[in-house]
DNA sequence: ATAGGGCTTCCAGTCACTGGAAGGTCAAGG
DNA sequence: CCTTGACCTTCCAGTGACTGGAAGCCCTAT
């Protein structure tokens, strides 16, 4: 397969697939021509690498899962362990945003939103003084 | 003030607070020596800064609220609106974030951990095939 | 022969910093 | 006066994970 239908397969930008052989992800033969020619078993690791960016794995987990999704003799808890310390940074990361949205919220609330310069939102960020 | 103090003052990093300067955020005076001699306005704007980019501000929204900040004959609706927008933004990336917890959270529970190969996590990463 | 689409590489840019090297400045201590 | 150490300066490079674009080769159809 070219690089144009496994793009085409997977949802991935060629930009990125191309991205991810320079990182050592996938390892794509070459064709005569010089063109990527992508076997079953590279597409699968795309499609797995796919899944897993998009459940917000770092590229260097997702390095870690692919290592382990092709060791057949893996102990599941080794990916259990990688994926439990991505939830603990996933609801670190919504707890953060969710401060941040309550605070701003309460400044938008307390704004008038019209023409006059009085404004509590940039009161709020000056720390109350102006 | 040296920036020293600046960083202190406003818990930035020195780094940070030359970056600032860099890309036009703020524009300290110089001394005789070449240091940077930050005015009670500059550190205003500091703290002003730090605030708004804790909220995830990005530099593009911390710099017009900036202005708004600066002119005192504005309207309190153009910064509502700016506010509002990021809420958005925010509201968003929750969404994305709590999509992502719970699609995990369901690969996570259903996952022995344990040392044997058979993983519910990369079969779910991997589309169901194994 | 030419037009188009797809493929290649390489370089640069994104965002908001952050780290580090090389060197100037200043106050205190000997 | 000299040194030490903390501070300051600039400049360059790297982060993560791509993304855009230029320059040029390959292949097919007309």
């Amino acid at each position: 397969m070219n690089i144009g239908d496994v793009a085409q397969a997977t949802g991935l930008p060629a930009k990125t697939i191309r991205y991810y052989e320079e990182i050592g992800l996938v390892t794509p033969h070459r064709a005569a021509n010089g063109y990527r020619d992508f076997s079953d078993q590279d597409l699968h690791n795309l499609v797995f690498l796919g899944r897993a960016r998009s459940l917000g794995f770092t590229i260097e987990e997702c390095r870690a899962l692919l290592a382990l999704y092709a060791d057949k003799g893996r102990a599941s808890a080794d990916v259990k362990r990688i994926a439990r310390e991505h939830l603990v940074q996933i609801d670190a990361k919504i707890a953060e945003l969710r401060a941040m949205r309550a605070t701003l919220s309460d400044l938008v609330d307390a704004c008038a939103g019209d023409d006059r310069p009085d404004c509590p939102i940039l009161r709020g960020l000056a720390g109350e003084g102006g």
